[in-house]
DNA sequence: TTGTACGCGTTATCAC
DNA sequence: GTGATAACGCGTACAA
């Protein structure tokens, strides 16, 4: 059924390694690289990728770790690891952890096993087996979250999207912008806090610290985290969701107490497909998602490629989004 | 760095043919086993999957090619065969080609070269090679779309789809509803329409065939769709999403155009994670997407470990969700 | 430029 | 139950 070299080279009446030459663009005789391709198109052969990552040790795979395959940020970021990787002729086994530490290691060990290129991970934290995956060699980037790993990283100016969000809701007359952000562990998460403060302060306004609530920056969590500053008592006119889904989960309960923009402020860090429909004017730092996955599989590929030195960290910009409808036609 | 067999066999003291039976659950007497785990777990050793692939002639991984990774349905299957296929000892790649043949054929050469074990493919037509994998005897499951490819299928019921979706907007009172469906050449977007049809029959009403129309199951054709149907000048007074992002896209444009829930009756096929957002009462027709990959993937699985037999169909129901918003807590 | 021969790490088939 | 040993398909010294 499959056809190996040997038939190819018997077919095309030469040896074994001349077809092996020619499938890896080496100096091969023009007629006889002509014999070789069309007897590999005749027995619609194609090498073996088994044997060749057994030889060569290691594959044309890399995987590309991400917490919740469900979420649009990450699969934004999964497209621009796709498109450098297939550029490059790699491919991507997208790997969902949930956002357990047990299974970013279940994939550590399997990209061991199978002699994958390299990993692209949005780091849970700095677990054992991901800094002994990194020391023992293997090239890894580090994607969204800042660890100190000693690895490559793509990161987020993550203070600045804080910033941004929050700026532009005390810019537009709020006056108690709380914030429901992520897990404090998390950089992400804590960076956007610093850089909603910086927002007050550099408009000498002070900050209220209890308006700062943290969930798990998932649609339930950002929930509960919303009702608990609607609860507090506090003074509040106007929210920073922390990331897209929190954007949900605090909409949702504001749209509920009817509290909605633009009495009410309310803005995203990060962007949903979804936003448009709702007819609230809602403001959005756009993240860009994509943009870091191309950009990590890059490095990822350059190290792979033979790239030496110390570990770089590539930090993107956010932009705020016009608060039109983008799709106007 | 990385172990193997005969290092691990040295440091027991044994053959390297025990080794590989201690991991591969064959009987071996349990004191020698004990040395074999004891020397692998000190050598840090995982047996190397390429070398296994090369011997047993197929990995322990299935690839799973969508038609479009930011689409939440697909994600969901997606999580559904990971599932199915992790318990059984598999991984998953997960591919997107973007509804464009040459990237499905592409993924198919994939798998074949790296000898996966199989394939769950939400196909994008009977193309040549796609029907040459199958016919090849390559393990297959098709899912979400009817074919006729000769693998086995994990159907959704989308005529019930279109008709529950349909009978739910009639039965509030509206008369004239529209629907918004996929490219025709699809059998779910052609399935809902049957539905839709079967939704007036069954109620003795007439139909007007000219409030279906075509978009591409993404959100601008549904919006350019939905503009279309509005244009017409025919009389409607509620529509039918045929699909999750289609009913984004058609939503957006009754909101632009004023005319919203429920004054103008709205339904999806499909579920959004986002929906809740929009206050506006919908009616959304539930998919088991997740259910289905499970499924998809068990099918498979079977098939590698043997299983003879036709071509297997299995179809799953779609069922009304509350208009109540669900994360009431 | 071309061909021969060996080894990559594992599983499976033998004998024992 | 256990151990030698022959493949699996490819890449690459090395020799020609």
């Amino acid at each position: 059924m499959t056809s190996n070299i040997h038939d190819v080279a018997a077919a095309a009446g030469v040896s074994i390694a001349t077809v092996s030459r020619v499938f890896n663009g080496q100096r091969v005789s023009p007629d006889r690289a002509k014999r070789v391709r069309d007897a590999a198109r005749r027995l619609n052969f194609s090498p073996n990728r088994a044997a060749r990552t057994l030889r060569r040790k290691h594959s044309e795979v890399i995987a590309l770790i991400i917490p919740d395959v469900e979420n649009p940020y990450f699969t934004a970021m999964a497209r621009g690891v796709e498109d450098s990787a297939q550029r490059a002729g790699y491919s991507v086994v997208l790997c969902n952890t949930d956002d357990q530490d047990e299974k970013e290691s279940q994939y550590l060990r399997i990209a061991v096993s199978e002699n994958m290129a390299g990993v692209v991970v949005v780091p849970n934290g700095p677990t054992p087996d991901l800094l002994s995956y990194v020391a023992s060699g293997r090239h890894v980037v580090a994607i969204d979250r800042q660890l100190d790993l000693g690895a490559d990283e793509v990161l987020l100016d993550n203070v600045a999207a804080g910033r941004m969000a929050t700026g532009a809701l005390l810019d537009a007359g709020h006056r108690h912008v709380g914030l429901v952000t992520g897990p404090s562990h998390l950089s992400s998460a804590h960076d956007r806090v610093i850089g909603w403060r910086a927002a007050y302060g550099e408009r000498g306004l002070e900050v209220d610290e209890t308006l700062v609530e943290h969930g798990d920056f998932r649609v339930a969590g950002a929930r509960e985290a919303m009702r608990a500053l609607l609860g507090t008592g506090a003074e509040i006119d106007a929210v920073v969701a922390g990331n897209n889904l929190s954007g949900i989960g605090a909409f949702q309960v504001l749209a509920r107490a009817g509290t909605v923009p633009p009495a009410f402020g309310f803005a995203i860090i990060g962007d949903l497909p979804f936003t448009t429909m709702v007819s609230a004017r809602i403001t959005r730092v756009g993240l860009p998602a994509r943009e870091m996955g191309i950009r990590a599989a890059d490095m990822l590929i350059d190290r792979i490629g033979g790239h030496g030195g110390g570990p770089r960290t590539l930090t993107l910009q956010p932009e705020i989004l016009p608060v039109e409808e983008d799709w106007t036609v």
